[in-house]
DNA sequence: GTCTATAAGGGGATAGAC
DNA sequence: GTCTATCCCCTTATAGAC
C-alpha cells in the first residue's frame, strides 16, 4: 500500500513471470536467470522473494491446488452420485479454465509433479476423481474419467481456444465432458 | 549381427534409456550423464552416437511421428468423412497406445515441442485433425477433437490403465472417443 | 528491494588414447 | 565403442554493500 505499481507486489510480478516461462520451458527448462531478466532485476532480487528455486514452483501451485478442497466439499453436499458428479465437474473446469496455462503444467511437468506428490493436495485430487467415477466404477468409466481429465487440460491449453471468454470455453468443456462421461448434461442457465 | 546382445544394438539401448527418462524427468531434466549412468558408460559414449542432445531427441520422436503420414493417407483413401474420421482416429489411437510413455513427452515436453515445430510431421499432425474435425468444423467439434487429443494421451500415459493391454485400452479409448466427438462407434470386429 | 561479486557444481561438448 | 581428461558456460545459491 505505497506508491502505484502495474502488476501488483513484487512477489506477485515473480510468480506470474515464472507462470509463463514454467508453461514455455517447462520448470527445468526454467533458471533463476530468465525469471529475473524477464523482471528486469538480477538473479539476488529473485533470491530475496525466494529461498530456492523449488519454493517458487510451491507457491505457484499452491493457490490453485488449494481449490480443490472446496469443490470437493461442495459437491458432497449433493445427495446423489449424478449430482456430485455435475458439481464436482463444474468446479473443476472452472478451475482449469482460469489457469488455462498453469493446468498443463501442473498436469504435466515432471518437476511440479513431484512436487504434488508430496503436497497434501494430492488426497483431494483422489476424492475428485472418485466424486467423478462414482462408487465402484467399472474400466469404461475410469477409462473415461482419466480422458476427461487430461482432454480438459489440453483444451484448456489449446493457442486455437485463447480466442474463447472463460464462459464458452466452460460451457463447451461442459458439454463435451458429459458426453464422453455418457451422462446428459444439464440445460445450461 | 554379432554375439548375442539383450535389449538390441548401443543405439537402440541409448534410445531405450533416453525415452523412459525422458518420460521421468523431462528432455531439459534428463542429463547425458543421466543416460550414460543408466547404460553404465560414460558421457563420451554416449556422445560417440549422437553429436548433440537433440539428435537423441529428434532420434526419439522420429519413429513415432514418421508413422503420422501412412494413417493420413490410409484415412483419406475412404470416401466418406465419417470414414475417414473413423480410420485416422482408430490409426491414432494404434499410435498412442504403442507408445503410451513417449506420447506425452512428444506432446507435452516444451523442449520436444520446439523440435516438433520444425519437422515435417507438423503438416501431417494438421492434416490429421482436419480428418477428425471434418470440413468446416464449429468450436464444439473442434473442441470435442481437442479434448479426444489431450484425453487419449492422458489416459495412455496413466499408471492406472498400465494394466490393460493394448487391444483392450485401444478398444476402450476407441469407444471414448467416438462418445466425446458425438458419433457411433462402429460395431467391434 | 535491489545490487555486485563470488563460490561450488553440473551442464553440453571436444580431443585423443585404447 | 568405450575410455580419461578437459574446456567453457550456465546453474543454484550465498555474502555483504547500498
Amino acid at each position: 500500500m505505497q506508491g502505484i505499481r502495474h502488476p501488483g507486489t513484487a512477489r506477485e510480478r515473480l510468480l506470474s513471470a515464472a507462470v509463463e516461462l514454467f508453461a514455455e520451458h517447462g520448470v527445468s527448462g526454467t533458471s533463476l536467470q530468465m525469471i529475473a531478466d524477464r523482471l528486469g532485476v538480477t538473479k539476488a532480487a529473485v533470491y530475496h522473494q525466494f529461498p530456492t528455486k523449488d519454493e517458487i514452483v510451491l507457491a505457484v501451485i499452491g493457490p490453485p491446488l488449494s481449490r480443490l478442497e472446496p469443490i470437493a466439499e461442495a459437491a458432497e453436499r449433493h445427495r446423489t452420485p449424478a449430482a456430485r458428479r455435475m458439481s464436482v465437474l463444474s468446479g473443476v473446469i472452472n478451475l482449469v479454465v482460469e489457469h488455462r496455462r498453469l493446468s498443463a503444467v501442473v498436469s504435466y511437468d515432471p518437476v511440479v509433479a513431484r512436487l504434488v506428490r508430496q503436497h497434501p493436495a494430492v488426497a483431494t485430487l483422489e476424492r475428485i476423481v472418485a466424486l467423478l467415477t462414482g462408487p465402484d466404477p467399472d474400466i469404461a468409466t475410469r477409462v473415461g474419467v482419466a480422458m476427461v481429465g487430461g482432454g480438459l487440460i489440453s483444451v484448456g491449453m489449446d493457442p486455437a481456444m485463447a480466442g474463447l471468454t472463460d464462459d464458452e470455453l466452460h460451457r463447451q468443456l461442459f458439454v463435451t465432458a458429459c458426453r464422453t462421461l455418457g451422462v446428459r448434461a444439464p440445460r445450461a442457465a
